[in-house]
DNA sequence: TTGCGGAATATGTCTAGACATATTTTGTCG
DNA sequence: CGACAAAATATGTCTAGACATATTCCGCAA
């Protein structure tokens, strides 16, 4: 088997056996090509791989280096909230349970649910100068999340992960005692620098966030 | 401007203007390379890029649709532990509290420190046949994750992040009540299908997991 | 109508050559 | 020795053409 993915394969065999250390220079992509017998396209593709998956560094005329830190951005898979409560054989579903408008913002409140109980608290406010359709959208038939996702294809954003205790309210939904550790996150989202959709999120006693990479 | 980043950037802009709805065709490469003025492998390269951040899906014969679930895998970007600890301003640390050796592989339990404080508690075990070197590695004055990162170059895995109340003895390491809610996490890596380390991972109290995607 | 094989088609990938661009290295002049 | 210009070099990217491969489409036969 020849092609891209056989050099990076092969490069990265290499590497595993450490042939080049940290920080060190792999030959130039004129000498692999020659070595592995294809174009210098070819190596370019299979190193240009290695290099989105951090495990190497390239500049100009520096040549191609072994990552000081390999796994430093890593490619992971963001569950959707509806397969990971498919994924646990429940039936979902969504129950809005407040709606209101301010600041310019929708705020929707709600729960994703698992066979009727509750999965994953949501506490969303949609910019409605970036999503003006935000203010006409059916939450309570919809989830806010199945709706941004069909409205606003393609956006950027961060997600902040912690623990904290539940309060009396989220106690009380989750048939725990207050003060139970619950998972919590917090998902901005921007499309060109712009605020999209800021969502708090609780999910239910015992819940894992699994991320592959 | 000109070139592959430029026709990405173009169809971004069309697919933000919902020019193309989920799950719609996009035109065939050549088309859009006769439309941009550029060859069909300028194009490819765009749609490959769109397609890798999973804004677009591809298919031989069938063609490039609109992904019907954008952000499902993201590019994301894993902030290390030592990189987390001086992003406070702190200055990092390592402390061995206990090494053993079981069912070939190495246990080591230890803290990360931030001024000298907890800041992440670790129990790791490392897969001897793996990694043969990590029997004789200090793990005193190196932590293990520093000592893998050099060590193994390339790897896959999982991260499950998960909320966990505080045992007593977490508890009187962090100083706080026990009970009190903690971000937790397991790792495990993987190096051709062998696994090399599994990893449990305690954060300090109200500790936030940022990831940017 | 259904099943199946061949034609058509869109993407995947490779090649060889060319030029662009960012650095580093080297050489020259004060 | 130091500053600066010129040469060298490794990667970035584009092009045009070609063939590979997966899949869909379509027509024909049972």
């Amino acid at each position: 088997m020849t092609g891209w993915r056989a050099v990076r394969a092969d490069l990265v065999r290499r590497l595993t056996a450490r042939e080049w250390r940290a920080r060190e220079t792999l030959p130039p992509e004129t000498a692999l090509a020659a070595h592995y017998g294809v174009a210098r396209g070819t190596v370019n593709r299979a190193l240009q791989s290695l290099a989105e998956d951090g495990v190497v560094e390239r500049r100009r005329r520096a040549g191609t280096i072994v990552a000081a830190r390999p796994v430093r951005h890593a490619k992971l898979r963001v569950p959707l909230v509806r397969e990971m409560v498919e994924a646990t054989g429940a039936r979902y579903g969504w129950q809005l349970s407040r709606l209101s408008r301010a600041d310019g913002a929708v705020r929707v409140r709600g729960a994703h649910l698992a066979d009727g109980a509750a999965f994953l608290l949501e506490d969303r406010s949609i910019n409605l100068a970036v999503v003006p359709s935000a203010a006409t959208a059916d939450f309570a038939r919809e989830s806010p999340n199945a709706f941004l996702v069909a409205t606003v294809p393609v956006s950027r954003g961060t997600l902040n992960l912690f623990a904290g205790g539940a309060t009396a309210a989220e106690a009380a939904t989750f048939g725990v005692a207050p003060g139970t550790a619950l998972l919590r996150g917090e998902r901005e989202t921007f499309l060109d620098g712009a605020l999209v959709t800021r969502v708090r999120l609780v999910h239910r006693p015992g819940h894992t966030l699994t991320l592959e990479l």
